[in-house]
DNA sequence: TGACCCCCTAGCCAAATGGACAGGTGGCGG
DNA sequence: CCGCCACCTGTCCATTTGGCTAGGGGGTCA
C-alpha cells in the first residue's frame, strides 16, 4: 500500500551535488492528496525523486533523519499545534543544514512566516497559489541556497521583520486557552469561572495575548489566533 | 434537453453499472496539487476518469455544461466567498440532478456542512481526514445515490439540522463588510466612519449578524465567520 | 542565589459593547 | 399595490471591555 516509503534508491549517491544526482526530497503534509498530487508534479522534472513522505512531525523528523533529504517540504500545520511544526523547522536546520526546508502553506499567517523565516526555512509557498512549475523551480531554488517567497509573502516579511521587531512571542498554554474561551463568546466572568481563577487574572492574560499579537480588541485577537491556526 | 445526457446512456441499468462504463468526473479546486493529486488517486480505479478541472465557480458550471459529468469534485471555497460555492451546489443539483455532488472541504463548518446538504450535494468529505481509498469509495457511493459523510460530519449534520432549524441563513454583504471590520479590531465608532453610516447602523449590522450565526459578542461572530471561511 | 518566566490577584476609570426599544427609506417581485 | 428585505438611524441602560498601575508565589536554570 505505501509503496512510496519503499522507493528507497541505493544507486544515488548524496553529500555533493553532480548534474546527475537527483534531487532528494520528503513530504511532510497530512493531506493524501495533496502529497500524492506534490509527488506527481515534481517527478515530472526528471531530476527530482520524493523519498520519503511524512504525517506527523515525529514521522517527518524521522523521515529526515533517515533520508538525510536535499529539501524537505512540509505543511507546517500538521496536527493540533502549528507551534510544533516551527518548532520542527528549528530542529532541522539545526542538525541538518544541508537540508533546506520548504514551507508549502494552507494560508497566509504573517505570524507564521515570520517566524518560520527566523527558524531557517528558505522557501515560503501558498498552496492555493502556487502554479505546478512554480513547485519545481520554487525545489531548485532553495536547493540551491536560495530564499523563495510566495506571493504576498515578501510584503509581509517587510511589514513582518521591521514592526513587530524581535516580537512574535509565542502564546503560553493558559493564554491560548483563554482566547479559546473568547472565541466561544463567553464573557470575562465566565472565563474566569470556567479556568477556576479571578476575572483579573483572564484580563491579565488577554493583554499579554494582545501585546503578543499585536492585537487591541478580543475580537482581533481571536480573528489572528484563528489565522494563525491556533483554535 | 440536458436529460437526454443522462436517458442516452444505455450502459447504465437500473443503478447497476456496466463494468465498460467509467464513472466520468469533474473536479474543481482552485489548488493545482489538490487536482493532480485527486486525478492521480482517482484513475487509480480504472473504472473512473476525471474529464475535467476547473478553478474558478465559472469554469466549473462550464465543465459540469459541456461535460455532464456522473460526479462533481468539489472545494466550495473557489473565491473569496464560499457561499457562492452553496449557489454553485444549488443550481448543478438543479440543472442537472443526474450529476452528483461531493464537496472535499478543508475544514469542517457545521454551517457550511449544513447548507450544502440542503442544497442537493450528497457527499461531504475533508481533505486533511480522507484517506485514499476512501475516495474512490466516496465517488462510487454518491454515484449510487447513497449519502457520504466523512469523519465527523454526521454528528454536525445531526445537531444543526436538530438546533438551528430552518434558520443558518447567510449574512449580507453589508453584515460581512462588517464583521471583516472587527476582525480587524475596530472599534464600532471607527468602522461607523469607514463605511459611511452611523454607530447605530454597525450595531444593527452586527446584532443581525449575531443572530444569524448564533452568536452574542462580537468575538464569537468573528470566530464563526473565520470558520466558515468567510473572512 | 538571582534572573526570568508563568501564573495569579487587586482596583480604578473611560470607553465600548450588548440588548432592547422604535422607527424611516428604497428596491424588487408576486 | 403590497409585502418583504436590505439598509439606515435613533435612544436608553446595564454590562463588559481596554488600559493602566502595583503587587505576590512558584518554578527553572545558569
Amino acid at each position: 500500500m505505501s509503496n512510496m516509503d519503499t522507493d528507497v534508491r541505493p544507486d544515488i549517491t548524496l553529500g555533493r551535488r553532480s548534474p546527475m544526482a537527483k534531487t532528494r526530497i520528503v513530504v511532510a503534509d497530512r493531506n493524501v492528496i495533496t502529497r500524492v498530487g506534490l509527488r506527481s508534479i515534481l517527478e515530472r522534472n526528471t531530476g527530482m525523486a520524493v523519498v520519503a513522505e511524512a504525517t506527523s512531525y515525529e514521522a517527518a523528523l524521522d523521515a529526515v533523519d533517515e533520508h538525510g533529504p536535499d529539501v524537505l517540504i512540509i505543511d507546517l500545520d500538521l496536527g493540533d499545534d502549528t507551534t510544533r511544526g516551527l518548532k520542527l523547522c528549528e530542529e532541522v536546520t539545526e542538525r541538518y543544514p544541508a537540508t533546506k526546508i520548504l514551507v508549502l502553506a494552507q494560508k497566509l499567517s504573517e505570524m507564521i512566516v515570520v517566524e518560520a523565516l527566523r527558524r531557517g526555512v528558505t522557501g515560503y509557498l501558498c498552496k492555493d497559489d502556487v502554479k505546478a512549475d512554480e513547485l519545481g523551480k520554487g525545489v531548485r531554488s532553495v536547493q540551491d541556497g536560495e530564499t523563495v517567497l510566495g506571493k504576498g509573502v515578501g510584503s509581509m516579511v517587510a511589514r513582518g521583520l521591521g514592526s513587530t521587531r524581535g516580537a512574535a512571542e509565542h502564546l503560553t498554554d493558559r493564554e491560548l486557552e483563554v482566547i479559546r474561551a473568547v472565541a466561544a463568546g463567553l464573557s470575562n466572568k465566565q472565563i474566569a469561572h470556567q479556568a477556576f481563577i479571578s476575572e483579573s487574572t483572564v484580563k491579565f492574560h488577554l493583554q499579554n495575548a494582545s501585546r503578543k499579537l499585536n492585537a487591541h480588541r478580543r475580537a482581533e485577537i481571536v480573528h489572528r489566533a484563528s489565522a494563525a491556526g491556533l483554535l
